[in-house]
DNA sequence: GTTATGCAAATCGTCAACAATTTTGTAAAA
DNA sequence: TTTTACAAAATTGTTGACGATTTGCATAAC
């Protein structure tokens, strides 16, 4: 129960494969830092650890890498993602690119049903606050998002909106601040009340304000040491012929 | 010569790997029609034909579903895509709401430098469709909007542009009139004015009417029978017993 | 004449072994 | 002591073969 509202994923025609099952699996474990950014992927002890074999270990390599969470590279093999600041800041350019225009088309169309799937899944996100529930808290608060994404009905939106927040999800956990300070779901709350007020505008602002937040609560002052950290090496530790 | 400005395509962590030659090759022949939608891609067959092993086949196989221009179909096969009328309108719709920011936001950074960009472009645009080449002109309408997203300076964005311009090629390869009636790169001439009038607004505009052109003049009136058109069969033989 | 059943061909799914490459470790030479 | 060269280990890249599934066809039953 580790993950309390995993979204089911599809590929191409929107059929279940058992890969699927092994994807989801390596993408836990990276979005929960079991496998921490940087980390070597070595496919033969994946194969044996899933009871599997090494193709189907690449095949879902190949999902994850095109989603921008390992990097695959030749003759090298795959690690766990380490995106870098100027990376991070242009994934929540990008999102506030796209949610804007989510919103006001949400905005646009909003009835009572879709309005009352926004707030179910508020009180859903409220519990797992309360609850002190860090993890599903996460993965709610990204759920918001994709939820709204498909109130925009477009499917289009959606799937790219999804994969843009698995990668939010990645850059938070690497560059989330000591203090969780997470008061995303008081953000939240105003996205209801604006989307509901039949102002497109005021909506807008107000899931750009929201981003920026999530953005300026992260600790993109500096790059952050990987499992890899050759950045505070060389800081640390400066040639002493060269120099 | 058939694709005389083909994009460089890279994977995950920016390196050029030997399949992408066979991405490029079938990427190709779906834009082109040589290979039609709906089309059985078999993957032996493939194989000889490229002289690689099916492995290979398969891992370019995963790249086009995920772009959606093919189908999987587990223990069927990979079919050619045949994007529906719903399909078309949700592209065109996302790629409304994308270049809306695109264009915002190049509007408000627009130099020089980016200006002659656009310039040369266009004319490169314009001797294609003075010298008939309708492929070439295709591929470099497609390419003006992804220089723009290029200006954007976003690469989430420029990425995921590619892939919806690629999908677009396809849906308008399958649903183009007749005559060809290619104004497109009047309405890129007047998107330049625009672009460089500093008023995004204005901007944000011109790019949704052109959009909006290119999928009105595209035949999205009924379904096309592809390869395997149920649905002309279905309207046309209704059961004789069941009825 | 139509429908049902079973067989054969084609094709996909999976795997384990081999080859090529990179990395690591060791030792010799400057 | 540092650098270089070489060998061994680990890991990825690739292939061909085998099993499972689906499809098409022929035959038989109704």
């Amino acid at each position: 129960m580790a993950h309390p509202a995993e979204p089911q994923r599809f590929t191409g025609s929107g059929k279940l494969r058992p890969e699927e099952q092994i994807y989801q699996e390596m993408l836990g474990a990276i979005l929960d830092r079991r496998l921490e950014p940087g980390m070597k992927l070595i496919e033969e002890d994946l194969a044996k650890t899933f009871g599997v074999s090494r193709a189907r270990i690449r095949a879902a390599f190949l999902q994850l890498a095109h989603d921008k969470l390992i990097n695959l590279v030749p003759n090298r093999g795959a690690f766990v993602a380490e995106p870098t600041i100027a990376e991070a800041i242009e994934v929540f350019s990008a999102r506030r690119m796209i949610e804007d225009g989510v919103v006001r088309k949400v905005t646009a169309h909003m009835n009572d049903d879709q309005a009352e799937q926004i707030r179910a899944h508020l009180l859903a996100e409220h519990k797992a606050h309360h609850d002190g529930d860090h993890r599903a808290a996460i993965i709610l608060s990204g759920e918001f998002h994709l939820l709204l994404a498909r109130l925009a009905n477009n499917l289009v939106i959606e799937e790219f909106l999804e994969r843009l927040i698995l990668r939010s999800s990645l850059i938070i956990a690497m560059y989330e601040s000591p203090q969780p300070a997470d008061c995303s779901h008081d953000d939240h709350d105003e996205l209801l009340r604006a989307l509901t007020s039949g102002n497109p505008d005021e909506a807008a602002s107000c899931m750009a304000k929201h981003l920026d937040n999530i953005r300026d609560r992260l600790q993109l002052q500096r790059e952050k040491p990987g499992k890899t950290d050759f950045a505070s090496i060389f800081n640390r530790h400066p040639s002493s012929k060269a120099g």
